[in-house]
DNA sequence: CGCCTCATTGACTAATCTCAAATGGAGTGG
DNA sequence: CCACTCCATTTGAGATTAGTCAATGAGGCG
């Protein structure tokens, strides 16, 4: 049982960064307790709903998004296996983004309650947690520094590498490529261009033997020209790990 | 003292949303035991660099940003008063974005031990401190789908506006507006725009009576015409206080 | 005054969007 | 197996937005 666990994504993304007791492993069983499925493309949560839950995505991918009242749509961030869905929305009294599944999902769903309690249990698990919601909020921030500042191309690279970083944390990705479930409608709302725009940029990449979107699968065609291309650090993914307190 | 306190623009911002307790109000003047002077245009704080202590802003205004390899520099947030600057680089090993002031600025500096010592002491505002930070990511995502999905005129109507709900919390504004000691090459740097558009946009949303950015000075001309115009919601910002665990 | 930096404007260029249409694959009913 | 539909992908052509380069003003300050 405990071997199960030590392989959920949401243990195996933790372990990278903090060493995890027994204790923290079994306070982790504790909020996987309540496995549930939901469909691909039905909201799991919405924009300024209240919800007293939250989730650990165990397996397929959502995406977190906003709609403005132009009705235009940003996605936010994908969401992959070990990530949390909707942790804000129960800190705070309210979501101010909506959350929908890209494939089918199964995710952990968990209370407030359950939260703080495991706070109270297992301070270094509390710990760990809180630096992953800070490392969500940095990659929100390098999100928001590509849209600023990086062009079509070098955007789209940038967010399949990180995703390839990501995904390899819970060894769904090697350093060749991943199976990936994104439209490039999706990929363009994340992007903050037109799906049109995005089929070019990909034509281009792949042309130039960078890197390969189809079919449902990402390649790596050539990875460090692509990493040199897209400006990709990494530095705020795999920085260290939380100050313990 | 106490008087002066409250008065201080972070006693003023918390005491918005969540009602402070002489004892909370105390160890918030803990925490502005070290005032400290900072002139305009010198880092603050540099990308990467570690530093033990964090800031409260307490006089004129700052801005956090981030550089790429490719030479360009995108500005995540304008800091005034009653910001924190830095606080997750005390939390975190290290900062992945860097701070400069744009005006001489006072803000009193605290270790990270003085953190966890207000956290023990005064639990309501420690959840307090806990929520502004959520407030700001909250800010950086909407920042980020401006950027994605709203038009140069837009996102910058936006930003304004943004602030001048923001300076409004501190006292520094009101409907009409606000003194702005941006540069349209700051103001730029924000919006991922050249600063030569930054200035046309500017423009035709005088001719157009809208609102007035010169000579230091925020005009909102036609508020609630702006407010329409960008898409204003400010949900995000004035949403309901933090649970209390 | 002379020298800054910032703001402003014009002319031209480049990036990206929009509209429109064609292609292709997966499933579905006959 | 075929015809058909639905959707995502692909491509082209022209329109729009924003960027670049270059020059000129305008205010502040030693």
């Amino acid at each position: 049982m405990q071997m199960l666990l030590t392989d959920s994504p949401l243990a195996r993304k933790l372990a990278t960064f903090v060493s995890l007791s027994p204790v923290d492993l079994l306070a982790l069983t504790d909020l996987h307790r309540r496995r549930r499925k939901f469909a691909a493309g039905r909201n799991l949560l919405h924009q300024g709903e209240i919800l007293p839950s939250a989730f650990i995505l165990a397996h397929g991918w959502a995406f977190s998004y906003k709609v403005l009242t132009n009705g235009g749509r940003q996605i936010v961030d994908f969401k992959i296996p070990g990530d949390f869905l909707g942790l804000r929305s129960i800190l705070f009294r309210s979501s101010d983004q909506s959350i929908e599944p890209i494939t089918p999902i199964e995710a952990s769903e968990f209370l407030q309650s359950d939260l703080f309690e495991t706070f109270a249990n297992a301070p270094r698990l509390a710990t760990a947690m809180l630096w992953a919601a800070s490392r969500d909020e940095a990659m929100v921030v390098e999100h928001l520094v590509g849209m600023g500042r990086r062009n079509a191309a070098e955007r789209t690279a940038h967010v399949l590498l990180e995703l390839g970083a990501r995904l390899r944390l819970v060894g769904l990705a090697d350093s060749h490529g991943y199976a990936c479930p994104l439209s490039q409608y999706l990929l363009a709302d994340a992007l903050g261009l037109s799906a049109v725009h995005v089929n070019r940029v990909l034509r281009d990449m792949r042309e130039q033997g960078l890197l390969t979107f189809q079919h449902g699968k990402v390649s790596f065609d050539n990875l460090k020209g692509l990493v040199d291309f897209a400006g990709f650090d990494m530095g705020y993914l795999d920085h260290d790990g939380p100050l313990q307190p």
